[in-house]
DNA sequence: CATGAATGAGTGTTCATTCAT
DNA sequence: CATGAATGAACACTCATTCAT
């Protein structure tokens, strides 16, 4: 019968039987890895914990994955995928004001992001980039460079079409950043241990991200 | 009489020897620590490397302070929490728009904090929150919930003298303070390897900051 | 069908290598950490020289005991209180006078107790006590107790039998106890430096108690 | 004034002032290091502690005592004095059946000594023998040979007079020894971990070992 | 391919002892 | 004489990585 095997990482039918097939263990490895170092961090990780949840053994892993650090690489790489096309896309097609495009980017990746397990990953890059220095720069370009200029090409819309006031796009774009970064990096941070002091509601916060945004605290904005 | 003998512990003649003073060790490990910490990390931080760059020894670092942890806490209250008894201060004499109360509070902040090797300490914070809970606590307590509140007393001033509109307070504080945040996260972290290709210049950051929050993107703000 | 390839961890042979089996790793620990902790004590052992008498290193060790503390459990529950079952069960079955039973008793002791490294356990625990509390409950639960409840129960048996008079059977049992107790701390504390001074023949010695147990020192018990 | 200095340890005169004189330091250490090392043993007191108690600073410690060990060996020095003398001359005195002599002798150690500070030295003695060899000999010596001795002739005594059975005085007295031995090791070892299970009365103690003593547990010897 | 037993480097903290004042 | 600041050796336990089976 010819069975030839599959060279790793590739099905050979797309009915292929779905547990514990050998190229599906670095996705599960992945996937395991994702979870507990968002949940724990980096450092606090232990590999062994990874395999267990990926249901091999840590030998096994080392098989997959050279080190722990070459691990994360593969977790961050996996994990930021170039979703930036079809966004670009998105926005390219959108007919409305800009201030609803800036809302509907917000709400977007609140939906698609910011509330997903992905969420965690700004926050291991913030806290592990002094030691993946090769890590940082890659997502420094994947990531934050295509998120800013997506950001900034709705503020240059807005600016062009006389909606906007005239500004830095570059400031501008991390001024719209930055409230939504602080959110994920509280709620995988810091907030975890204000208990009930401090509960960000991720609708209103982002509500009153865009309502600043457009308006400003100030009462002239009213007129 | 002529009290010849010098009383012990006191050198001879007002103009000592500058270094090495007994008195100098807890600011000179503060220093060394804090450098460290924000160089490498809390955990990574080995308590040998903070005694030795302060010229003493391991012991000695634990003659002046119980523990690593407690270490820790005394940098944050000498380099942040210490001073928001003086700022609070400042605020309450401070008199004037609230929009050059909230220009004052960001340079001041920048020059104060933002600016000096105490940027450090939020990135450290973020990074190490979830291995350290008694340490987050601290943060939370000491640092975060002053300023959130001190910042949520400028933008209650500014609604009780009708100079901003009404908003939640909570959400106006975050607002505030996640670009500034951002800003020094960015510059201890990405920012680190981006190069060249995102240069922040903190006073224009900070400027283009002052004028959203106050007006926004929008054009109905220039009314 | 031939099953050729050996199942994993199995040697190919019965009659394998002798030393450095892999199930005689926690044996192996066991012995070298009983004569360490006697010849030195449970503080001033190191984990890592019972490691290298064992012939393996540090982190082996706690693969199979989870901590010092631990480690020392096992040695206690492998010399001594694991066998109060079998002790047990031999009194159960014991049949003659009761006095007989409390020479095979003394006699039995010294020989799988007394006589053995074992014996150097109680001066261990007598001096670590203070300062293992938990050490010392355990001890308390697992070896004094099961012990003096053997011999207050040989001492029941033999006023139910009428053999011997009505007592307290707690203080009996002490009393019963102490002689044996004195003769190993003797052996392993201040009789070590007593030279011939003082030299102590286990059997008289057992012997002599056995005598004073059943008629006492006073002349009317010879009648 | 002829104020000569005194010769260290020697008061000038009786009448001398209480408090803090320098010559009273080395009293004042040696008690506050046998309160210490009996309640925490010798490697569980922290030197500066016997130092605070004692109302001195750690170094003027070291200036009486060139070492932790020598600390030690005063202590011991200090506390076993030779009231044997004086007991020997007691008994020598002692009229009345050898009974009493024996009861006599439970009751006065348990009194001035059990009942006191000085009972954890042999407590100490046993745990430390092995750092301090010197210590076992001089102890051994000092200690144990004139107590087993003063045990023996106790027992001779019994045995001249037909009130006692003839025996092995060495074992003998080991075997009155040992009970006494084991209420001290008792007190101040493992059954300050038993809380409420093993309750000793040294009274009732005593009194069921000189029974014991006298009569043996066997009913013949009510005859 | 897969396993899991074995390894050993790495670190915060204590405390006896010293010595400049 | 007395002080107390300074020292530095000592030690249990973790966990990424290896490799014989």
């Amino acid at each position: 019968m010819p069975q030839t095997i599959a060279p790793r990482h590739t099905l050979p039918d797309g009915k292929a039987r779905r547990s514990r097939r050998k190229d599906e263990r670095p996705g599960e490895l992945l996937a395991a890895a994702l979870d507990l170092f968002v949940e724990k961090g980096f450092a606090a990780t232990r590999v062994e914990e990874v395999a267990q949840r990926a249901g091999v053994s840590k030998g096994t892993l080392f098989l997959y994955f050279p080190s722990k650090q070459e691990l994360f690489k593969a977790v961050v790489r996996e994990n930021i995928s170039g979703r930036f096309v079809e966004w670009n896309e998105e926005f390219e097609r959108f007919e409305g004001s800009t201030q609803d495009m800036l809302r509907y980017c917000l709400f977007n990746w609140w939906e698609r992001i910011g509330s997903t397990q992905a969420s965690g990953i700004p926050k291991l890059m913030m806290s592990e980039a002094q030691n993946f220095p090769e890590l940082a720069i890659f997502y420094q370009n994947e990531v934050m460079q295509p998120g800013m200029t997506l950001i900034e090409r709705i503020l240059r819309r807005g600016v062009a079409r006389g909606e906007f006031r005239p500004m830095d796009f570059t400031y501008g774009a991390f001024l719209v950043l930055a409230p939504m970064l602080v959110l994920v990096l509280w709620k995988h941070s810091l907030g975890t241990f204000c208990g009930d002091q401090v509960e960000l509601d991720p609708q209103k916060y982002l509500t009153a991200q865009l309502d600043m945004l457009m308006h400003g605290f100030g009462v002239q904005a009213r007129l």
